[in-house]
DNA sequence: GGCATATAGTCGTTTTTGCGAATATGTTTT
DNA sequence: AAAACATATTCGCAAAAACGACTATATGCC
């Protein structure tokens, strides 16, 4: 049946407070240019897979991120909301991100990982993240 | 002690999610671009006075007003965060607040409130709005 | 098929949030 | 100083959010 949001009705309460918790606001550093595993989420917030599946599920019910199956793995990565209110509110909260100390540790962390896979015993035979544009797309 | 900020350790977590509940969101849109006084809030939101005066001591808190007091009223307005990253935020917030539909009809509602304040009851002495700007600040 | 792996969802509990009702505080007026 | 008024805060309570432990599902490999 549907198949858009109604740009006027968006609920903006509820986009907010996707932001509204410090796991959900890492996972989207994380996310902010590249496609990138779960199991890599867990092992660089240090976190217990079913909550990190739960925010996952979270924000993809805001639909802020998208998944993508890829064998056993799944594959997350940001999707700039129709809303241009949104979408606009969502790039400058990314660019805000990479400001913040503890994110910018983060993003090291996944950096080394990605250089040292082996190292991470459970990211041994994961999938590496792979970089992807999520600014906002120029008009149709 | 303390006087500012820090704007490395910035409470992000806490910033959203004063924007994730209606109530806040429909009294930030009315202060857009007023300073205005909490009985005009109570009457164009048609809620109860405590409830109105919690949110907007939230909003305090989260460092996202700041209020006046003049005789038994207080006016509350927005001030910019001085963390470049939550005012560029806030601006955008409120620049969508004002394409929202619901968020026009509360605008609506407070310049009528505004024209004739004799026709609400519980506004006839009250102190009119006073416009105010609330953009970013230029450099110092 | 059976087992291992990666991820998602459920359950029960704890914590947090939002609320109305009642009460407290601060200010003006008489 | 008492009454009237505008606003703030407190107190239970109900609803929602977040969590860990557990269970379920989907895929790949033998």
């Amino acid at each position: 049946m549907g198949m858009a949001a109604k740009s006027s009705s968006f609920n903006m309460e509820r986009f907010f407070q996707a932001f509204g918790d410090n796991t959900r606001l890492r996972l989207l550093n994380l996310m902010r240019d590249r496609e990138i595993c779960v199991c890599y989420f867990v092992e660089i917030l240090g976190q217990g897979q079913p909550k990190i599946s739960r925010h996952l599920a979270y924000l993809r019910r805001a639909g802020i991120v998208e998944a993508r199956r890829d064998g056993k793995w799944m594959h997350y990565r940001i999707v700039m909301p129709s809303n241009i209110g949104a979408a606009q509110v969502l790039s400058q909260t990314l660019a805000w991100l990479t400001e913040d100390r503890s994110m910018q540790a983060d993003r090291v962390r996944l950096a080394k990982a990605c250089c040292y896979p082996a190292k991470f015993a459970a990211l041994e035979a994961a999938p590496l993240p792979v970089p992807v544009n999520c600014t906002i797309a120029p008009e149709a």
